[in-house]
DNA sequence: CGTCCAGTTAGAATCATTCCAATTCTAATT
DNA sequence: AATTAGAATTGGAATGATTCTAACTGGACG
């Protein structure tokens, strides 16, 4: 499938996302097909996942286009990666802060937003001079639902 | 190398350890090796390093048996493997709570004790019902050194 | 002594991911 | 309209960490 043409009109929906983030990727029709299935999902999908759901809109795209799309709308911060242990990659369209909730029964993965301020270095020593740019934070337990 | 009987007799040094623990896990010698190797490293190396450095020692092991041992050793309580991103296994034998500080210039992993209480609960908010039971931190950033 | 079993081994297999080389297309320039 | 340069896309090969498998060994226990 061709690439789209730079977007010159003013953007709408998906393209005002883009917009908003100011990033100069260009938004082809692969690209904008991996970000929506993604902005659809609430399930975390796995590189392969995202094949799976685009494969049915976009026949003949390639797992590789996949990667490099997921790859492209990271580096972009247009999504997230978001890695449990060393379990393949999985994505994730929500941008609000946040960090992940993992069931250690059914495997699910849940998103959980912030309830207060939390400055790692309160809790943790660190060497004099440390410098913190990103702390990742996942929570293992059991969900509600398998809790039952 | 052959299995080490189980032992039977009072332990001193390392099988001290294995006693406090109250595990039932035999020591044999590759087991002891690998172990030592690690308590010897602040490194937190991957199961490659640890293989490297057992070499030495015991000449004729196999990163496959170096495997068993780091998997028998962390499901036994001994150690504990650390995960960083999607990158390989490193492993640790500090056994005090702490999390992990991970340098994005040299790749250097440094432990980082605790402060104060961590209640993760108290940061985000999880639904209702949710169970934790462990919470996984990475604090990533520049190190001291890289700093400078 | 024979059987059983855990530990060990080399090498094969797996699996997610990355790389590569060829192709196609767009956009900007002649 | 042809040319060029640079992206995007592709299938398939390559990689690299890890796990699996089947065979072997040597003590434990009857």
């Amino acid at each position: 499938m061709p690439p789209t043409p730079r977007n010159t009109t003013k953007p709408t929906g998906l393209d005002c996302r883009l917009a908003v983030l100011g990033t100069d990727m260009r938004l082809t029709p692969h690209r904008r097909e991996v970000f929506q299935v993604l902005a659809e999902s609430m399930d975390h999908p796995t590189a392969y996942d995202v094949f799976d759901r685009v494969k049915d809109r976009t026949p003949g795209i390639s797992l590789a286009t996949v990667y490099n799309c997921l790859e492209h709308l990271t580096t972009h911060g247009l999504i997230r990666q978001v890695h449990l242990e060393r379990a393949q990659s999985r994505y994730c369209a929500n941008l609000h802060e946040h960090i992940h909730f993992h069931c250690e029964t059914c495997g699910k993965v849940i998103d959980a937003h912030p309830a207060a301020a939390f400055d790692p270095t309160k809790f943790w020593n660190l060497p004099a001079g440390t410098k913190v740019t990103r702390t990742d934070v996942a929570i293992h337990g059991t969900c509600p639902n398998c809790s039952k």
